[in-house]
DNA sequence: GCCGTTTTCGGCCCGACTGTTTTCAGTCG
C-alpha cells in the first residue's frame, strides 16, 4: 500500500507551488516545501499518528498538523481548494520546466493568459516571450530545450513510482479467491529506468473477478479496454495498467512473452521456429502438429529451446542469448550480495533523519557496514565544517559496534569543483574511511574541461568512489557532456570506483554507461545517496540498473567484506 | 509557517549563474 505520507507531500508541494506562484510570503512556501520533503522521508506512516505525533515531524508545526488531519478525515484541504481556484491547474505544471519558476510562470500567465505547456509552446513559437519584461530570445530557446527535455520523457513515470504501483495491484489481486499466480512482467520487471505502463499478469481459472477487481480499484480514473483475457486502465494519474489473465498452465510462456523486450522475444521464437517450434504467450508447441511442449514456467521453455533461463534485467537483445548459447551468461549481483550502503546523508547536512535513525535503520537492512558521507563545506549551502564533521566522526565511532554485525564507516561526500579540485587538503581527507566525490555545479563547461575534471578527481588518491558521474536527473537534466572513456579509463588505470546512484530520478551511471565502463575494467559502487531512512530500500533499483548493466557481484567493491573492501579504500600511493 | 544553548520575535542555507538589465531578478543546487 502507498503510504498516506505520499499523498500529503504531494498536496502540500502543491500548495508551496500555489503560495510561489501568486505571489505569497516566499518564506512561507519554503514551510510548506520543507515539511512536505521531510513528511515524504518520515519513517512513520501519517495516518497513523495523532496531532502530536504529527507536530514531531521536523517542520510541521499547529497550521500544517491541522491540514494534515483535516485531509486525512475529509480528503481534502481547503486552503488548498482555495489557491486552486485562482491559479489554472496548468500553470503549475508550467513550473516544472526547468528554467521557468513560479514569478516567470505568473508573468506568463498574467500578461499573456498562457496556462498550459501547449500554449506556452505557440507563444514561444510566434515569438511573443520576448517582449516581456525579464524575458528574452535566449529565455525562448532555454523554455524550448526544457519542454524537449520534459518531453522526452513523455509520460514515462520513474520505476520507483511503477513498482510502488504494481506491488499494491499485485497484492490486491493476490488476494482474490482463484488467484493462482500473480506478478508484473514488462519493462518494470526487466528495470529499465522509466516505465511506460504497468504490465500485469495473473493465473486464475477464471478472469472475470480480477477483471472487475482492476476497474474498480480506488485509483483507476478511466477503463481503457474491458474483456476477457484482458484489462487496460488508467490511473488517476495518467498510467496505463494492463491487465492480462492466463489459463495456470500458459503462466511461464505468459511471463515470458509480457516481459519481454520485444526483441529479446524475437530472437527466441526465431530459435524455435528453426527447431519446427512455436512459441507463443500460450506455450512452446510442435509446428506441425500444434501439440503443446511445455508452457508452465520460463524455465521449461528456455531449456526445451536450448538456452538457460535468462534473467529478466538481461531480456534486452545486448547479446544475452548468444551469451547463453555459449554458457557464458553472467549470474547478476542480486540485492542480498550488497553488504553494506557506501552513499548516504543524514540531517547534519541536507538529510532528514539524524545519524542515529539512519544507523538504525541500515541495521534493520542486515547490512555489514554503513558508511555516513555527509556533504563537504564546497557545497556553501550545506554549511559544513572541519569542527562539525570531527564531532560527526566522534559520535560515529561511538554508535561504532552498537548494532550487532554492523560496522561503520566515517566518510564523506566531496564537491568535485571546476578544476577539479575537492573540499578539503589531503591530510584531512586522510582522516575519512571512505570520501565519495561527486560534481554539483557548473554541469556546462566545455567537454574538456569536464574531462579532465573528473580524471582529476580519480587521481585524488583519497577518492575512492565518483558520485553519480554523470549528474543526469531523469526528466529535468541531462548528463554532463564529458568523454566518459577517457573518464573511466582513468577509472581503471587509479581504481576508482564508479557509482551507480540507487535513487530512480538519477540511476546514474545508468545501465549503457555501465556496460562501456565495465569494458574498461572498472570497479563499481551500488549506493542509496539515502537522504531519509525510506531511501534506503532504493538500494534495489541500484541493483536492477547493475544488473541491466551485466555486473556480477565481483564487480561490486560493496559486495566484499569488510576487510577487502577498506583494503580498496585505503589511500593509494 | 516554523523555530529556539540567539527562544515568543525575527530570522529563515547562501552563493553563483544566467539572461536580462545597466544594477538586478529569477532560478538553481
Amino acid at each position: 500500500m502507498a503510504r498516506a505520507n505520499d499523498e500529503i507531500e504531494a498536496i502540500l508541494q502543491e500548495y508551496a507551488d500555489l503560495i510561489a506562484i501568486t505571489g505569497g510570503d516566499a518564506f512561507r512556501a519554503r514551510s510548506y516545501e520543507k515539511a512536505a520533503r521531510a513528511i515524504g522521508g518520515y519513517h512513520a506512516d501519517v495516518a497513523t499518528l495523532d496531532p502530536k505525533g504529527l507536530r514531531e515531524i521536523p517542520n510541521v508545526g499547529k497550521s500544517i498538523a491541522d491540514k494534515i488531519v483535516e485531509y486525512l478525515t475529509s480528503g481534502q484541504i481547503s486552503a488548498v481548494e482555495e489557491r486552486r481556484q485562482s491559479v489554472p491547474a496548468g500553470v503549475r505544471e508550467l513550473i516544472t520546466i526547468p528554467m521557468l519558476g513560479p514569478k516567470k510562470a505568473m508573468v506568463l500567465y498574467e500578461e499573456l493568459g498562457i496556462s498550459n505547456v501547449d500554449q506556452l509552446l505557440d507563444a514561444v513559437h510566434e515569438e511573443r516571450l520576448r517582449d516581456l519584461k525579464g524575458f528574452g530570445e535566449k529565455t525562448e530557446a532555454n523554455i524550448l530545450h526544457g519542454i524537449a527535455l520534459m518531453q522526452k520523457a513523455g509520460t514515462r513515470i520513474l520505476l520507483n513510482a511503477a513498482m510502488d504501483a504494481a506491488e499494491q495491484i499485485v497484492a490486491e489481486l493476490s488476494g482474490i479467491e482463484g488467484c493462482r499466480k500473480c506478478a508484473y512482467a514488462g519493462s518494470l520487471r526487466r528495470m529499465r529506468e522509466t516505465i511506460g505502463d504497468i504490465d500485469i499478469l495473473v493465473a486464475a481459472d477464471s478472469s472475470a473477478p480480477f477483471m472487475d477487481a482492476l476497474a474498480a480499484l480506488p485509483h483507476t480514473a478511466e477503463v481503457i479496454a474491458h474483456g476477457a483475457k484482458k484489462t487496460s486502465v488508467r490511473t488517476t494519474k495518467g498510467l496505463q495498467i494492463d491487465l492480462r489473465v492466463l489459463p495456470p498452465d500458459s503462466w511461464g510462456a505468459g511471463l515470458q512473452y509480457f516481459t519481454g523486450a520485444k526483441a529479446h522475444n524475437i530472437r527466441t521464437r526465431e530459435i524455435a521456429v528453426r527447431q519446427g517450434l512455436k512459441l507463443s504467450e500460450y506455450g512452446l508447441f510442435d509446428a506441425e502438429t500444434g501439440e503443446r511442449i511445455v508452457s508452465s514456467t520460463e524455465e521449461e521453455i528456455y531449456e526445451r529451446i536450448g538456452l538457460p533461463w535468462i534473467p529478466p534485467t538481461l531480456r534486452e537483445d545486448r547479446g544475452e542469448i548468444a551469451a547463453a548459447l555459449r554458457g557464458e551468461l553472467p549470474v547478476p549481483v542480486a540485492e542480498d550480495d550488497i553488504r553494506g550502503d557506501l552513499h548516504t546523508h543524514t540531517d547534519l547536512t541536507d538529510g532528514l533523519a539524524p545519524l542515529e535513525e539512519m544507523v538504525a535503520a541500515a541495521a534493520a537492512r542486515g547490512y555489514s557496514y554503513y558508511a555516513v558521507t555527509d556533504h563537504a563545506p564546497d557545497l556553501a549551502m550545506q554549511r559544513m565544517t572541519k569542527e562539525k564533521m570531527l564531532a560527526q566522526r566522534d559520535r560515529v565511532r561511538e554508535l561504532d559496534r552498537t548494532h550487532k554485525g554492523m560496522r561503520l564507516l566515517h566518510g564523506t561526500e566531496l564537491n568535485i569543483g571546476p578544476d577539479g579540485d575537492v573540499d578539503w587538503p589531503g591530510d584531512f581527507l586522510a582522516g575519512f574511511d571512505i570520501c565519495v566525490a561527486s560534481i554539483h555545479s557548473h554541469f556546462n563547461q566545455s567537454r574538456e574541461a569536464l574531462t579532465r575534471r573528473l580524471v582529476r578527481a580519480c587521481e585524488n588518491p583519497y577518492v575512492s568512489v565518483i558520485g553519480h558521474p554523470t549528474t543526469r536527473r531523469i526528466g529535468k537534466r541531462p548528463p554532463i557532456d564529458a568523454d566518459f572513456d577517457a573518464v573511466f579509463a582513468a577509472c581503471a588505470r587509479t581504481g576508482t570506483a564508479l557509482e551507480i546512484n540507487a535513487h530512480p530520478e538519477r540511476l546514474d551511471l545508468g545501465d549503457e554507461d555501465i556496460l562501456r565502463a565495465k569494458r574498461h575494467g572498472v570497479l563499481f559502487a551500488i549506493d542509496s545517496d539515502a537522504h531519509s531512512t525510506t531511501h534506503l530500500p532504493y538500494m534495489r533499483y541500484g541493483v536492477g540498473t547493475a544488473q541491466r548493466g551485466w555486473l556480477t557481484k565481483d564487480d561490486i567493491v560493496n559486495t566484499w567484506p569488510l576487510a577487502k573492501l577498506r583494503r580498496f579504500l585505503s589511500p593509494r600511493a
